[in-house]
RNA sequence: GGUUCCGUAGCUCAGCUGGAUAGAGCAACAGCCUUCUAAGCUGUGGGUCUUGGGUUCGAAUCCCAACGGAAUCACCA
């Protein structure tokens, strides 16, 4: 039970001694008692002006007297216009300290026996990763840890989408200018490598549009009828058709790009439990095109072309079937998510995605239900805002993009450039150094994309962003690679911190009261992170968590103070101060490295 | 035009289901390393929470409208 929820039962409790008034106590207000006055935490008395007929102050002076006399937690009072500050006793928090310390799985909650699978990442197999799929990846990993975190077994899955007509362009591109260049011969990255020829194919494009605009047509004409844009639907046509020299190139320059994103995804520290390839699942959602049919939820056109009408919902028709009977976007979606349903038992489907295709899961959402599954309330499209640049949206054609392992290998020169200055860490070999820096270059990285609210735009300013001071991932990973030095000096000296001789009331100075409250919160947070599936939460609460600790720390002796039990607790505290801070960070995917 | 989302310090962002004098960091300025890591700490300056109404004891937060920005409304994915 959290304080606040104690404090409301027992004001509950005080209304119905001394004024016979029943007030359920989760209607009570109870908060954290903010910094400038004193005491723990504040009953807020205006509501209840309503329930008993006073003036706010004597209200709760009076509920106040009633705590002091039957709650011995409570140690102290005082009321300023309608606001209850109540202090908690010495005991209280000796209690509360000891409970942390003693649960291995704090803030971790029992299994809820439910299964959600998180889709993200979902990659075009034709350009190489940059810094919007960076925030989608690192959206899904931290909210999938978060998602295990409150008990629910979950499976992450990615669908990478490796067919189709934008997958044709790089390949044709690579037949016509590629001189058989592999990512041997090149020596570039695979997805770099194909992502070149997609760039290509557009110059092939344009050049091809420019000489038939010359030979009089109008642009937009030129756009369809260049010879490139001819070709690679006939790539996609035979693709489609199960050719083998055009299957053979797509294997080939699929692999390329894959074992790229292997070593992407690998650089992120992100995995998955299950990959689907769009190639296995484009024909899926066709027998449910048929079943719409025969429901009367779908209408046949005379062309063939099947339709959902959801006009009396406020919203389109939309097109499920092309008159030529191949399917669009939404009916593999359709089709993906039913299989994964029935073959998954899944409780809960969260889908990853950016906030342009809002539209798509609504009618996603929408046309399963009209199709009678119950669970299509179950599905919930996280969606998340664009990372712009500060002259505005990344466009991958115009080549004003942030790649994403440029971005990682820069945060990486950073940090070591960084850590080089400070002057630390000389007694460790190159390797770990590299580690080390690559740790801290990701955890700033991670730190600056999930501390903003998803479903914000943000923005990246990639001469500013890079920061390793203040509210940022490094200054997290500082703070808990400084207790990791204090315990280790603690250790050498044969200091005592072994916690389960503590009991009863420990000496604990305001300050360290108050670090005891904020612990006492994680378990919450995480809740809370749960439920909004909002990996914000947790990135801000571990940064004032950490800031927290570094003023106390600031004006406070651990090894040197004289007092055995005064050492002893303070020790017990800063080390459960980092287990917490490496629980948070654990959510957010950042390691904390014990020295830096 | 319809729908959805956003608008908080010069900049990047917090601000939980309405609560007390709206918070951090960056940037600027002034201090603090012989003692457990200065990637730190302390202090100063910086705000009509886009605007206007409404709801009530009380609004950055909820409702309506306006303004500004973004996304989307494809036989693209």
């Amino acid at each position: 039970m959290t304080p606040e929820s104690f404090i409301a039962s027992k004001a509950s409790e005080a209304l119905k001694a001394l004024f016979n008034v029943e007030a359920d106590a989760s209607s009570l207000q109870v908060q954290v008692t903010r910094k400038e006055f004193t005491g723990d935490f504040t009953l807020v008395v205006f509501p209840l002006l309503k329930l008993v007929r006073r003036a706010p102050e004597a209200l709760g002076t009076a509920i106040g007297d009633w705590f002091l006399e039957n709650v011995p937690e409570v140690s102290a009072y005082n009321c300023m216009k309608g606001f209850l500050n109540m202090s908690l006793s010495p005991l209280y928090w000796s209690e509360a300290f000891l409970g942390i310390v003693g649960d291995a799985d704090f803030g971790t909650l029992p299994s809820s026996g439910k299964r959600v699978m998180v889709e993200f990442s979902s990659p075009n197999t034709n350009k190489p990763l940059h810094l919007g799929h960076i925030r989608n990846n690192l959206l899904g990993d931290s909210v999938s840890r978060i998602l295990k975190a409150n008990g629910h077994d979950v499976v992450k899955v990615t669908l990478v989408n490796d067919r189709g007509i934008h997958i044709c362009k790089s390949m044709l591109a690579w037949q016509m200018r590629g001189n058989g260049q592999t990512p041997e011969s090149s020596g570039k990255k695979g997805d770099h490598l194909v992502g070149d020829f997609y760039v290509e194919f557009n110059n092939i494009l344009t050049e091809q549009v420019a000489e038939l605009v010359k030979g009089g047509m109008s642009p937009d004409e030129a756009a369809k009828k260049a010879p490139c844009m001819e070709q690679a639907h006939e790539m996609l046509r035979k693709w489609e058709a199960g050719d083998p020299a055009v299957r053979e190139l797509w294997a080939k320059m699929n692999g390329w790009v894959l074992e790229g994103f292997d070593e992407t995804y690998k650089a992120l520290g992100i995995s998955f439990d299950k990959v689907d390839y769009e190639h296995d699942t484009y024909l899926l959602g066709k027998e449910l095109v048929q079943r719409g049919l025969e429901m009367g939820v779908f209408e046949k056109e005379a062309d063939g072309s099947v339709w959902c009408d959801l006009t009396s919902d406020g919203l389109d028709r939309k097109l499920v079937l092309r008159g030529d009977g191949t399917s669009v976007y939404i009916t593999q979606d359709l089709g993906t998510a039913e299989r994964r349903f029935r073959e998954y038992r899944l409780d809960r489907h969260i889908y990853v995605v950016g906030n342009e295709q809002d539209y798509h899961f609504k009618v996603l959402k929408l046309i399963l239900s009209k199709l009678g599954f119950q669970w299509a309330d179950e599905i919930y499209h996280l969606s998340y805002g664009m990372v712009e640049l500060p002259d505005g949206k990344m466009k991958s054609r115009e080549g004003t993009v942030v790649d994403a392992d440029d971005l990682l290998e820069r945060m990486y020169l950073e940090a070591k450039a960084t850590s080089e200055e400070s002057g630390k860490l000389v007694d460790i070999d190159e390797a770990q150094k590299e580690e080390l820096h690559r740790m801290i270059g990701l955890g700033a990285l991670k730190y600056f994309i999930l501390k903003v609210d998803p479903k914000k735009t943000m923005l990246f300013n990639p001469h500013e962003s890079i920061d390793f001071n203040g509210n940022t991932g490094p200054f997290i990973q500082y703070t808990h690679a400084r207790i990791r030095s204090i315990m280790r000096k603690a250790a050498e000296r044969g200091l005592d911190c072994d916690p389960s001789s503590l009991s009863g009331e420990l000496p604990m100075n305001a300050k360290e009261q108050r670090i005891v409250k904020i612990l006492g919160q994680y378990p919450s947070v995480v809740a809370q992170a749960g439920g909004e599936l909002s990996p914000s939460l947790i990135a801000n609460y571990a940064y004032d968590l950490a800031k927290e600790f570094n003023q106390y720390y600031h004006d406070t002796t651990v090894l040197g103070e004289t007092d055995a039990l005064v050492r002893k607790v303070r020790l017990v505290l800063v080390d459960t101060v980092s287990s917490v801070l490496e629980k948070a960070s654990g959510l957010l995917g950042i390691v904390l490295p014990d020295r830096m």
